[in-house]
RNA sequence: GAUCCCGUAGCUCAGUUGGAUAGAGCAUCUGCCUUCUAAGCAGAGGGUCGCAGGUUCAAGUCCUGCCGGGAUCGCCA
């Protein structure tokens, strides 16, 4: 249930009720309008702009209009009053008992309450991750994992069928490289002196055990042929591990994929998707030979025309046409990319995401142009861009370096600091904002970090439950009995505050879905922990206004149901955060 | 040279898709533990929303041009 949704309902047919009576134009056509709660608590419990939007179309006065909406407005049983403010505004007061019902709404649909809005059930696919398969998960991998993975969440909460993939970048030369690191690491398994790691190769430490596992099972007799012949073996066999690895790293921040997608099945097993998906662009006539300009900042000396088979994503708003095979016929990169999204459009889906790091910006609008195409516009594709995240130790950078194999990687910070922290202060900022991740600051566990703060607030609604049935005897705290309790004595200001926030949760829940902006309710969360401190420490200060009451059991029961109430809805907030919630602090 | 992201309180950042008097945390100052968990709460000070135009009933939010910081830029992935 969503009340600003309900009120906005109200509205137009308020507004379909005045077109009838002739006061307002028979022919109008709504805009839309807003119903939202306001900003300042003066403005009441919801304002409502329609008069605003409405006085240009209608050519009449927004105060007009309004007016006329107040009298079909403050009608309304639940309606305390209805205020014309401003330029035009309707500003809605609902009588206690809106609120006081609203705990109950939340109690009866537990876990769904904000949930389901948006998406009916349509499937919609979200690319995250994505690593190279030729090493472990570093921190830089880490935000748009968990970015990606509670966008994901958030979007099944908002009522769509997600597929969660993977695409696996196995077919380029980068593992091949992995392949020849993980020979040498072979070879020195077998008991050669190997030296240093040659510039070029991978010198992380993670190959000696694909190296002893590789000498386990082939014994010498790799050693023995040419590299032609060992060479798909040791890279078959190291992609396999590295992404064991990956797993087991994304395990320990609780992800899981559906879909791993590789490149390399889309040209293996006799088929070639990668074509088939250029002579769908072909057939749209897309698809030219050609050569490219060079780009402007470009280095004279080294640029050399060559021809090339592009596709013209300039039709779709790319600043230049796009390679999909290198001068020597062999796909680009992109061409796989191509391929893939035309199998996921394929395969139903027509809402797209795509998380991508900075690094990868210059890709999006190929990318989007490549789905414009395939789709012939019926698919939507959304890419969320993750900045850099900038590491620190109490407030020094910390350095590190991929080429030495020093680099930090996702494991470190998880065992370091813990999941749940590491998932909120990613989560804690908008994706496309850059992010200090400062160890020393997240593993402090005060209030400057919130993932404490909002879990601590669970904790402390659990504990005061808890504490409720020690202290009086026979008092019933299922969720029947709740949902029973006089909510008429939810009547004190800190009470009703705590409930508005709770209402707002849907409309906020919908806002961030749509706009895929999961972080939204990580802030969210922060308020209603807040909003919950707050209410305690008033009962530290006034002992009549505290939740539990020993000699009133009815009060006691009405307080412990808004106890209830807010406990559900952060927990289903921290589970699309993918945070655990908490019953006790440890 | 071009594209994308960022610029809001001393610092770190929100700002509900254009709403009314721009918010929170940290830091500073003043209070609250005989208490349902002080891992908490209340209050004060702190602002030319980078700059200049434009769009309209209304701009931190949209458009244009600058300034500053970052990322990226033919076949890598």
């Amino acid at each position: 249930m969503n009340l600003f949704a309900e009120v906005a309902a109200r509205v137009t047919a308020a507004l379909e009720a005045l077109k009838t009576e002739g006061r307002l134009p028979a022919d109008l056509v709504l805009p839309s309008f807003d119903a939202e709660p306001p900003r300042d608590v003066g403005h009441g419990d919801v304002a409502i702009n329609a008069a605003l939007v409405l006085a240009k179309p209608a050519k009449m006065k927004p105060r007009d209009i309004a007016e006329a909406l107040k009298a079909k407005l403050e009608t309304a049983a639940d309606v305390e009053r209805v205020d014309v403010a401003g330029p035009g505004f309707l500003n809605i007061t609902f009588k206690p008992q809106v609120w006081q019902t609203l705990v109950r709404t939340i109690l009866q649909e537990g876990p769904r309450f904000g949930a389901g809005s948006i998406g009916k059930g349509e499937k919609l696919n979200v690319e995250y991750v994505s690593a190279n398969p030729t090493g472990p998960m570093h921190v830089g991998h880490c935000r748009g994992a968990v970015f990606g993975d509670a966008l994901a969440n958030l979007l099944v909460f908002a009522g769509y069928e997600v597929t969660r993939e993977y695409y696996i970048n196995d077919a380029g030369g980068q593992v091949n490289v992995l392949a020849r690191s993980a020979f040498l690491r072979y070879r020195e398994a077998l008991g050669e002196d190997i030296g240093a790691i040659p510039e070029g190769l991978y010198p992380g430490e993670y190959l000696k055990p694909v190296g002893a596992a590789l000498a386990a099972e082939h014994g010498a007799s790799l050693r023995e042929i040419p590299e032609e012949r060992w060479l798909p073996v040791v890279r078959q066999f190291a992609i396999s591990k590295m992404l064991e690895m990956i797993k087991d790293d994304l395990a320990a921040l609780n992800i899981t994929h559906e879909v791993f997608f590789s490149e390399a099945s889309l040209t293996s097993g006799g088929q070639d998707k990668v074509k088939t998906a250029i002579d769908a662009l072909r057939q749209k006539g897309l698809i030219y030979e050609g050569k490219l300009e060079k780009p402007k900042g470009h280095d004279d000396a080294e640029w050399e025309d060559r021809l090339q088979t592009l596709f013209k994503s300039t039709s779709f708003g790319d600043d230049e046409d796009r390679a999909l095979q290198k001068s020597d016929g062999s796909y680009t990169y992109f061409a796989g990319d191509v391929a893939y999204h035309y199998d996921k459009l394929q395969r139903g889906f027509r809402h797209l995401i795509n998380v991508f790091g900075a690094d990868h910006v210059g890709y999006i609008p190929r990318m989007k142009a490549a789905v414009a195409a395939l789709s012939g516009g019926e698919a939507d594709l959304d890419i969320k861009v993750v900045q850099l995240v900038r590491l620190f130790k109490a407030g020094e950078p910390y350095k590190m370096s991929k080429r030495a194999g020093t680099f930090v990687t996702l494991r470190d910070v998880v065992d370091e600091v813990g999941r749940d922290p590491v998932r909120y202060m990613m989560l804690y900022r908008k994706n496309q904002e850059t992010l200090d991740f400062d160890f020393a600051k997240v593993t402090e566990q005060s209030k400057d970090n919130p993932v404490f703060y909002v879990q601590y607030a669970h904790a402390r609604a659990a504990s005061v439950m808890r504490n409720a049935t020690e202290q009086i005897a026979g008092l019933n705290l299922s969720v029947e009995a709740l949902q029973a309790a006089d909510l008429t004595l939810l009547a004190d200001t800190g009470e009703i505050d705590l409930i508005k926030r709770l209402a707002a949760f849907p409309k906020l829940v919908e806002g961030a879905a749509s706009a895929h902006e999961p972080h939204r309710i990580a802030f969210y969360l922060y308020d209603l922990a807040s909003a919950l401190h707050t209410q305690w420490t008033r009962g530290n200060d006034s002992p009549h206004l505290r939740f539990i009451q020993a000699n009133d059991g009815v009060a006691t029961s009405a307080r412990l149901a808004l106890i209830a109430a807010t406990k559900t809805v952060i927990k289903s907030g921290l589970e699309i955060l993918g945070v655990e919630a908490p019953d006790v602090m440890r």
